[in-house]
DNA sequence: CGCCCGCCCGTTTTT
DNA sequence: CGGGCGGGCG
């Protein structure tokens, strides 16, 4: 084993592998193999007298997670990597919550709303206290709260935080705080954690109780974090309760350049501040990069050099050279499917290059679409990961629904989504009445609906009726619970709540693929249940094991089933893969970067990471696509390409020459030539206004720049041109800037505008 | 109470 | 364009 070791690590490699002695911090590159070091590493741990659960591994997903295990049990095949702790931070801590649920106050059967169910209850309580919401915009409001959590400022610390509260003032929010409040209060009476109550609960589980955190530092021997860059403050804070000596044996690993996940929260900061904690934490620095060309490295070099926020690293291959980046210019967008499918052909006439070699990457799902049209015409294999998974089918969550208030009849969300579904005539104002008494007898909705005489509701002797067959339902599935298995319970749930029958009478392609995700679901519950029984000896596994699997998966968790197929995701999903060839797409100014992040110079950064993390997902060939007009909302729409285009060093692209009259520029004046808003956008679309941004077009006289001219360029400031090389679209100038010194610019896409000199 | 039609809004990215 | 929601009617 010590020499599979250090045959397949190169020394920084094997360095992060075998020192255990302490803390550590990888800062790896792209490609520089740190999946390889956390894999060896853990084999290492298994051979070296840890016990698998002495060993907690957090992934950022659960796919990760299980490729973790699968490729430590290669290493090792003796089933050791069977009981360790593997998983994100939400289902290891959620697995730990719901052993210790006593100490706060849950039960073990607790739900896990997911950002539907958050949404629909903070929704209800906006209602409750009669705010307008338009202005309480829901997803707003439900960001606030979220990192109000992932800040560890609980209810009680948002109000009296003036900052907080100035600012939702300032955004016409002031009641902001006592939504969160009441939120915060409903979520417990309902025994329900959101995501990041299942961080926020762990956190507060490990302070306020000495006993069970000694419990876990001393079960976790070591902990080994992935992708350590897109953790947030209160996953550090947590890490440190279970970690809290300066010799603590943790080793993290991440890439301050590849974090891409701020809006959830995710700080780089927390890098910075594990030097601060653990001051003794050995340093690796992985910088070879195994993966991509020279050219492909570089260029992706080039780019992040752009940004101010970073680890200094340098990044390098010893492959081959490589081809030269290719950037391609569509029409629209559907021809730029067409374009890259195109490409994707040739390729494979010339190379024996496999679909599954080949990944689309875009910025948002939407984007996917015109693909996925094209790959049909052409007869091509694909597949589209992430996007709406499984478990957020309406069908699907109806049913889970089902599962939860038989778990754990408190949930209301759950409750007031199948109440009325399939219907049995409890309808709207029925329900408004039993929640209005609910809160005015600040009792739960299941409560009220047991007894309804108790609480001043008045209904029909007929809905009263309705009421008590429904209750009743609940009651005798819940009688199974400790008696049935979760597959022959879901079976009956289905059956005995009249969704069979509900689903059967359409005969609608649409209700027909319903019924199919029905039929998977099932063999969902059945396979969850054979591995529980194959991995853990569990005979009996219960809904709620189920369902708190379901509630942790994510779309991301979808896995190739083995049939080649062309890759098709969106960048943040590519985060960790690697494909032969790599198609980015949609390289456009008011798309990537998302044209939100445009006056944030943060975001703007975290926009040029994602670019960055684009790029290094390709080990040989890399394409950079943009189209000039895009259908956007049912309209088409120009655009005009990427600003991040121009950020990539010149001499690493080649681009398609076939306009080099009709091309268009990166505007040098951005403010002036801002992307339309969606308003605009749609008052355009009702007067019938389009190619809104015509403005953006300028003709070709920009090349009339000469050497010895003087030019003002939008970041790096004035310069005079010293050397101009090639023709058309491919012509380049050599600039020598007054601040940053000698530069090369590709004239199609520099942002400049020619000075006196 | 339930269904249907029409309007409005959106889109980052996801555990 | 398409999903979600509210208003109005049967
Ligand atoms: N020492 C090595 N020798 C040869 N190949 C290596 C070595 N280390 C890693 N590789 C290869 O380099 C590629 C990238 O490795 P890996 O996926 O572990 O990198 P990474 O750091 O996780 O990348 P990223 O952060 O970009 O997702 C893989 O194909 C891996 O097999």
């Amino acid at each position: 084993m010590e020499g599979t070791f250090s045959k397949s690590l190169n020394s920084n490699q094997l360095e992060a592998v075998t020192y255990c002695d302490g803390p550590s911090l990888v800062i790896a590159g792209a490609g520089s193999g740190k999946t390889r070091v956390l894999t060896y590493k853990v084999a290492y741990l298994l051979e070296h007298g840890y016990a698998p659960y002495e060993i907690l591994a957090l992934t950022f997903t659960n796919k990760a997670a299980k490729e973790l295990t699968n490729r430590v049990r290669e290493l090792l095949p003796n089933n050791s990597e069977r009981l360790m702790w593997c998983g994100t931070f939400h289902s290891v801590f959620s697995r730990i919550l719901r052993i210790e649920h006593a100490a706060l106050g849950f039960t073990s059967t607790f739900t896990i709303y997911d950002q539907e169910d958050s949404r629909k209850l903070i929704k209800s309580i906006i209602k409750e206290f009669c705010l307008d919401d338009k202005a309480y915009n829901v997803a707003t409001v439900n960001s606030r709260i979220s990192f109000a959590k992932n800040r560890i400022i609980l209810p009680s610390d948002y109000e009296k935080n003036q900052d907080l509260l100035k600012r939702d003032a300032r955004d016409n929010m002031p009641e902001l705080h006592r939504i969160y409040s009441a939120y915060f209060q409903r979520c417990r009476n309902t025994n329900a954690l959101d995501f990041d109550d299942l961080l926020l609960f762990t956190y507060l589980l490990l302070r306020d109780h000495e006993d069970i955190c000694a419990k876990y530092q001393r079960l976790f021997r070591y902990i080994l974090v992935d992708e350590f860059q897109d953790t947030n403050y209160l996953q550090s804070r947590i890490l440190l309760l279970l970690a809290p000596s300066g010799n603590s044996r943790l080793c993290v690993v991440g890439d301050d350049a590849q974090s891409i996940y701020a809006f959830r929260g995710a700080d780089i900061g927390n890098i910075l501040s594990f030097q601060k904690h653990y001051p003794q934490a050995r340093l690796i620095k992985l910088e070879q990069n195994y993966r991509s060309t020279q050219t492909i490295v570089n260029a992706a070099n080039s780019i992040i050099s752009h940004n101010k926020d970073r680890i200094q690293k340098n990044v390098f291959s010893k492959l081959s050279e490589g081809e030269l980046i290719r950037v391609m210019s569509s029409y629209s967008d559907q021809d730029e499917s067409m374009k890259v499918l195109k490409e994707i052909l040739r390729l494979r006439s010339l190379y024996s290059i496999d679909y599954s070699d080949i990944a689309i990457l875009y910025r948002t799902n939407a984007q996917s679409r015109s693909f996925e049209n094209a790959l049909n015409q052409m007869n091509i294999p694909y597949k589209v990961y992430g996007g709406i998974s499984f478990y957020q089918h309406k069908e699907i969550k109806d049913i889970l629904a089902y599962f939860r208030v038989i778990c754990n009849p408190l949930d209301e969300e759950a409750l007031v989504r199948i109440i009325n579904y399939p219907t049995r005539g409890i309808g709207a104002t029925t329900l408004t009445k039993l929640r209005y008494a609910a809160a005015q007898f600040q009792i739960g909705l299941w409560q009220v609906l047991k007894t309804p005489q108790n609480y001043e509701v008045k209904i029909s002797a007929s809905t009263q009726n309705k009421i008590l067959s429904f209750i009743s339902l609940i009651e005798e599935l819940q009688e199974s619970l400790s008696t049935m298995g979760a597959y022959d319970l879901a079976s009956d749930v289905i059956k005995r709540s009249g969704i069979a029958e509900e689903l059967h009478t359409e005969k609608t392609p649409e209700a027909l693929s319903r019924v199919e995700n029905v039929d998977g679901l099932l063999n969902s519950i059945k396979e969850f249940s054979q591995e529980q029984l194959e991995s853990l000896g569990n005979e009996q596994v219960s809904l709620s094991d189920y369902l708190m699997q379901a509630s942790l998966s994510s779309s991301q968790d979808a896995v190739a089933d083995g049939v080649p197929a062309v890759t098709l995701m969106t960048v943040h999903a590519a985060k960790g893969l690697e494909f032969d060839t790599v198609f980015v797409t949609g390289m456009e100014d008011n798309l990537f970067p998302n044209p939100n992040a445009r006056f944030y110079p943060k975001e703007m950064e975290e926009e040029r990471r994602l670019f960055y993390v684009a790029v290094t997902r390709a080990k040989t060939r890399c394409f950079l696509s943009y189209a000039k007009s895009r259908y956007r909302y049912g309209s088409a729409e120009m655009c005009n390409p990427s600003p991040f285009l121009c950020d990539i060093d010149s001499q690493y692209l080649s681009y398609d020459d076939e306009d080099i009259f009709s091309a268009p520029r990166v505007s040098s004046k951005p403010h002036v030539t801002s992307i339309p808003s969606p308003a605009i956008n749609r008052a355009a679309r009702y007067s019938r206004i389009e190619n809104t941004s015509s403005q953006n077009y300028t003709e070709s006289s920009m090349f009339n720049v000469k050497v010895g001219s003087y030019i003002e360029h939008e970041r790096f400031g004035r310069g005079e041109i010293i050397e101009i090389s090639g023709e058309g679209s491919n012509a380049r100038a050599k600039v020598k800037f007054e601040n940053v010194g000698e530069k090369n610019l590709l004239l199609k896409f520099a942002k400049f505008k020619q000075v006196n000199g």
